[in-house]
DNA sequence: CCTCTATAGTTTGAATACTGAACCCTTATG
DNA sequence: CATAAGGGTTCAGTATTCAAACTATAGAGG
């Protein structure tokens, strides 16, 4: 598969990937939200190179999640600013970097703290259900088809979520 | 910078990302969440090459993202199954089919619902703080050094969070 | 014994993507 | 006119990915 036919998988999650699934647009959003908006800056602090940096911001312009707006005329130059579909990514970006502080910081501890303005207290990002507001675990989570479903290779219309697969003879039986 | 390095960056995203950051291996992680978790299955469904498909779960696997558990004798095969660190990564996978289904979704809505087993209701995730529980906002966090705090490059030390960037002339002039 | 099937990979050569270094363009400044 | 800042592009070499075929283990059937 490639990655222009990601985009048109019948999948949420493939559908995201194709716009955010790879380690330098991850990194370039995160310091979006750090405020970093030139070109150079990026490069600097990524140790990116540049034509790749170039190429991942074009991407992310294409796909309305940076706008660039001009901060100078003579000569023209722009920066990228996160429009409202790319602060929408700030849940993904927390629940990585969350992730990390928990799994693979070092001993000496985080690298970066977060403070929560609205409480003015240092925190953690929490997912939680939308209807009853309590922790999503994921054994307490199942899926069913939406109103797109359709892809059988995406979608585990027949796969039970116990934990028993069946085997290709099972299959063949039934 | 190489796939090696970015694990001992100074960064939890990078460090996160060095694990999970390449489409396939996001695109394996959601079926784990679907409960897949045999070779053959993750090829079908995916439509991943075999290489990529064994590289990748003996990264993760490596990375105690999985364990893979003998689920027969004679022939020896094993089946791949998160372990806590591998579950902990469930709101990532829902932040990004979230976003995906806010943002990427087609006319006839999302190809997937979640239903909450606690409280019986379809939902979405939302992602609140830890503190105070109000739903997280990009503009009312702000970040500061933590305890391992070091990277001249990965953390904006220098840089104050009102978007107002220096230029290099200012910054020479200080 | 011999072959077929199921499952889980490995190997291989061609196609793509990424890297590092250098170069290009515009305008301001000395 | 030379140099610098800012934002890219070009190019040759290296690394990754792809598609298809091949290997390995063991049970089932003849």
């Amino acid at each position: 598969m490639r990655w222009s036919e990601l985009s048109e998988e019948n999948c949420s999650m493939a559908r995201t990937v194709s716009v955010i699934g790879d380690r330098w647009t991850l990194l370039i959003l995160r310091d979006c939200f750090l405020r970093v908006r030139r070109f150079e800056d990026f490069q600097e602090r990524l140790g990116i190179t540049r034509p790749i940096l170039a190429n991942r911001l074009k991407k992310l312009v294409d796909e309305f999640v940076l706008v660039k707006v001009p901060y100078q005329q003579r000569p023209l130059r722009y920066e990228y600013r996160l429009t409202q579909k790319g602060l929408d990514l700030y849940p993904i970006v927390m629940a990585i970097v969350h992730w990390g502080d928990v799994h693979m910081a070092g001993k000496k501890g985080r690298p970066l703290l977060h403070t929560h303005d609205l409480c003015g207290k240092d925190f953690d990002p929490v997912m939680v259900c939308s209807e009853c507001g309590e922790p999503l675990m994921p054994k307490q989570v199942h899926v069913r088809p939406g109103p797109d479903a359709k892809s059988p290779r995406h979608l585990p219309l027949d796969t039970d979520l116990t934990g028993v697969r069946r085997t290709a003879k099972e299959k063949a039986a039934s």
